[in-house]
This record gives C-alpha cells, structure tokens and sequence, in this order.
RNA sequence: GCCUCUGUAGCUCAGUUGGUAGAGCAGGGGACUGAAAAUCCCCGUGUCGUUGGUUCGAUUCCGACCGGAGGCA
C-alpha cells in the first residue's frame, strides 16, 4: 500500500507545478522531507533508505560537512554511500572559507530546485536545527553584518567589558535587549550591528521573517530516543570507530594545512578542537578522547532541546521500553508517518 | 601480624571547634533568526563505609568491624 502511493508520487514529480484553485493560479510549493536529531541518532541510514525508496537525493544540513577536508570527523557519508544515492551540499567550500547560515540557505535553494526539476524528492538531512529552520522559512530579513563594525564593537567589550555593550544595546535597541542574555555577548554584538546599519531593532527584522510564510511543503522527521543512554552509547561508538578511521591524522593533516588558524567555523568543529591539545602535547590521547565525547554528548543534547522545541517535527522514536528498535521498523514507521502527514500527495 | 593515613553527590575532593553538608567535573533543564559542531542562561538531599558507645543531639568524639593506600616486619 505505500508502494502504491509511493509510486503515484513518483509519476507525479516532484517539482513544482501550478494548478488552479477557485480560478485562480497558485504556485505549489516545492515537496521535500527532512530527517533530523542528535548527532549519531542514525539520520544518515534513514535518509539513504527513504532515498532509496522514494527516488530521492539527500541535501546534508549540516554546518561542518560543507568543509572539503573534514571528512572523518563530520561523518560525511562514505564513497560507496555517495554511490547508491546522490548527496548535496557536502564539500562545497574550503575550510578556511567562513560559511554562514545564509550561504547555506542559497545552496541548499539551488539543490533542491535542481533536484525537484529532475522529478527527484529533496531529502534534507542533519544536524543542523538552524540551517534547517533557515531553509524552511528563508533567510534572514536583517542585514548582513558589516566586517569593520563587527570588529569595532568586539573590541568594546574587551576594553570595556560586555556590560557596556549592553549597556549600548539597552539604550538603542531596549526590545532586542530584553531578549538576550547581557552576557551573550556575541548576540548583543549582532542586534547593535543591526540596529546601528538600518536603526530598525532586531527584534523588528526578526517579526518580519518570522511572519513570513513557509516556502517548502515539508515534512520534518525528527528521530529520537527516550533512553537516552542508548544514544550517548551510540556516541562513544561513533567516536571510538572516527579515532580508529584515522581521526588523529586527518586533524593533523588539516592543523598542519593552517586550517585552524585560518577559519573561524571550521577550527570550532567538534572532534578536531579536542584533538589539538593532544597533538600539541598538552594533554594525553586518553584526556583529549574523553573531552570529545563529552563534547559530543553536550551537543546531542542541544541538538534534543533545539529539535523538541520545533512544532513542526514529527516525532519518529528510534527506540522503546525493550531497547532500539530494528532499523526496517524505523525505516517503515517513517514511510508510514510520511504517508499521514496529509501534504504529502 | 603491627603501625600510619583514608572511606562525604556518578567522579575528584572540601567541610562541620558536635546542631544531618558544599565546590569542581560529569549530569539535567532551557534559550537560540547572517560564527550554530557556535554562543549563552538556570539547576547540588547525599543511608557523610557498617555497627555499637558517649551526648538532649554524632557525618563530626571514642571503640569494634569491613573496604582502600602506604610503612614496618
């Protein structure tokens, strides 16, 4: 019975089409899916399944895959996967290149009209919550940030501390102020950056795309574990078998390459910034590991409060009181899910 | 076998001149609109090893016992 619906839909196509509603002629949107969760909660395998079975591509929403170089330590699907499905969006921009949201936004546009015109369905598939949330409803409607102001007000809060920037930010900008945290300097810098290049507040621009409607058809699986002890295990799994993959050498490599010291975003990945102290003789193998899969573990559980606080992810549990469950009944319970969600055909 | 030190939160330890206890780490919860694998906020009740005794009251003092570390033999 899904295979029926599933291969209606592939008849069909995915791309975008009109049709007439009430005479007059609307612009349907684009369909695509999106599988999200924890770091190593198993979206990769899902997204190459339900690829696999509903004809489409996977675009990786993931901030740290984009980086040419990074290759074992952000997981990126092997070259024998690249082969059974196609992927987007990995490997796009070297890693000295300091890649935003924003860029992220564009490409991600550009992928999944090129893969809805093929009549293939977008699969976006990460860790990501905010490059995700960014797709979903367009880029932001603020402005970007200007260098040398940027840097200018960087320099305020060194000088004179973070309070007196938000002690700035109180007197130009009070509605954006009340919302942020007073040592959260970097969000401080960024609505004084705003309110300064337009003096509109940030708050303002924030309404505005958040009224905007969505721009996808999109339905978001979120996979996720009530045990949580059965994900954090699956963690120090993933991170022993990254170590044993040559984990070590690969952020040598890239120390040596000046990589680290070049970027902004890509020296702030998670399993290459543990294992620098290590290669600097700072701390043991031992230290640095245990540092790494705490990290791990704190940005899994980010990533849970990020994606919990989303209304629009469907929740799709990877286990039950009796423990994991197998991976065919993951993969059907979201065929099954993809089928209920009543946007799909 | 004897002597010394030690046993307090998941871990490392502090502390109470006797009035049932607190830090760091781990962990938990949350925020998040151009750095997001980032940035930031909030959260500490545990048979104070066991068992007797002294005491109005013991985790704190005393004894015994059971772990652990070191020393002497």
């Amino acid at each position: 019975m899904i295979f029926g619906a599933v291969a209606l839909w592939q008849a069909v196509g995915w791309q975008q089409r009109f049709f007439e509603k009430s005479g007059e002629t609307v612009l349907k949107k684009t369909r695509l899916i999106a599988v999200v969760g924890a770091t190593a909660s198993g979206k990769s395998a899902l997204a190459e399944a339900l690829a696999l079975r509903l004809g489409g591509e996977v675009v990786s929403c993931d901030s740290m895959q984009v980086y040419r170089g990074m290759d074992i330590g952000t997981a990126k699907p092997s070259a024998a996967e690249r082969e059974r499905v196609p992927y987007h969006l990995i490997d796009v921009v070297d890693p000295t290149v300091d890649f935003s949201m924003v860029d992220y936004v564009r490409a991600a546009d550009a992928a999944i009209a090129d893969i809805s015109a093929r009549g293939h369905l977008p699969i976006l598939c990460g860790g990501t919550g905010l490059y995700l949330d960014a797709v979903l409803r367009g880029e932001p409607a603020s402005p970007g940030g200007d260098a040398a102001l940027r840097a200018e007000l960087q320099h305020i809060a060194e000088e004179r501390g973070g309070d007196a920037l938000y002690q700035m930010l109180t007197e130009a900008d009070p509605e954006s102020a009340a919302a942020i945290h007073p040592a959260n300097v970097r969000r401080v810098i960024r609505a004084l950056e705003i309110y300064r290049a337009t003096g509109v507040p940030k708050s303002e621009w924030d309404r505005k795309s958040r009224e905007a409607p969505p721009r996808y058809e999109a339905t978001v699986l979120g996979l996720c574990y009530g045990n949580r002890e059965l994900l954090y295990r699956r963690i120090e799994e993933r991170v022993d078998a990254m170590l044993e993959a040559g984990l070590v050498a690969e952020t040598k490599r890239l120390l040596e390459a000046g990589v680290f010291a070049a970027s902004r975003t890509a020296s702030a990945a998670i399993g290459y910034k543990e294992l620098l102290p290590y290669l600097t003789g700072d701390v043991t193998l031992e230290e640095a590991v245990a540092e790494l899969k705490t990290a791990t573990r704190r940005y899994a559980k980010r990533q849970i409060t990020w994606f919990s606080a989303k209304d629009y992810v469907v929740p799709l549990p990877a286990d039950d009181e009796n423990g994991p469950l197998k991976f065919e009944q993951i993969v059907n319970n979201a065929l099954m899910l993809l089928k209920q969600s009543n946007n799909m055909l």
